[in-house]
DNA sequence: TATTGTTATACTCTATAACTATA
DNA sequence: TATAGTTATAGAGTATAACAATA
């Protein structure tokens, strides 16, 4: 698929830019992923929401998209998405009955724990030729870059 | 703007991704890029073009392309965007009358020359954390992961 | 017949704004 | 009046397919 990398051409100055390096990693990160959880519909958006709903469950829509830097519409949408698998519910608030808390089915645990795991192998293959060391280093580095 | 990481919410098992810490550092960059640039309309991706035009001149659109892992349609109408500002221009081929070549112009030369600087300063500001040495250690990494 | 490039069309993802229901 | 969520609509950016010109 998508050519990440062409050593036939001259790429200018993009070489020289950590902002390319990134986003050529990024690309290549997403262009296998859906393959690897078995569903092109499954983005690494989509997944992130579902993984942030396990970990936090009855958050507000509101508050997930702020997390997923998303509109309130767009994590509708995406909450739409998983609702239809049966993976996410809402329910309505208790106190505040305008909102709903957002929590994952029983089906949608085991729908997302069979996900983490290709997830994981899937990046286990992206950083397959870094040694452990090495991989430590780069989580670090990228950290720094985006936890300014 | 976007939220990249807020310390107040539980990741789950995303902050174990190697991919996720790409993409947070790749979309940190592309936010900034834009406004450093100077105009929004300026993406990262018809920045490349430009540059990798710069850096080969002549090659035909469908080239162009195939570097860039679009199709044929995307990049000619990247081709346009920069044609309407005076900075690209077609070039009938001479052997090949199906094709252009594709080049900058006295103003695209200029105009390039400009967005280099913005485009470094942004990126010097993006990895100002990292010493030297960090600096060129994840750029050996990421270049590790991407070019398999 | 095959290939380069353009145009028409459609799809996906996103945002904004108008709306409903609650507060 | 303000806020949580939904829906309508529009705008990017992309791809595929049909097309024109040339090989």
């Amino acid at each position: 698929m998508a050519t990440v990398f062409d050593p036939a051409f001259n790429y200018g100055q993009l070489p020289s830019l950590t902002g390319f390096a990134l986003r050529r990693a990024s690309l290549w990160d997403f262009a296998g992923f859906g393959d690897a959880v078995g569903d092109r519909s499954i983005t690494p958006q989509r997944y992130s929401l579902l993984e942030i709903v396990s970990a936090n469950p009855g958050l507000q829509q509101i508050q997930l998209a702020d997390i997923l830097g998303l509109s309130k519409a767009a994590a509708s949408l995406t909450i739409d998405f998983w609702q239809k698998r049966g993976y996410l519910e809402r329910r309505k608030g208790e106190q505040d009955r305008r909102s709903f808390g957002i929590y994952l089915t029983k089906s949608g645990k085991t729908a997302l724990a069979r996900l983490q795991e290709r997830v994981q192998q899937h990046d286990t293959e992206l950083t397959k030729s870094l040694s452990k060391d090495e991989l430590r280093q780069l989580r670090t580095l990228l950290e720094k870059v985006y936890r300014h």
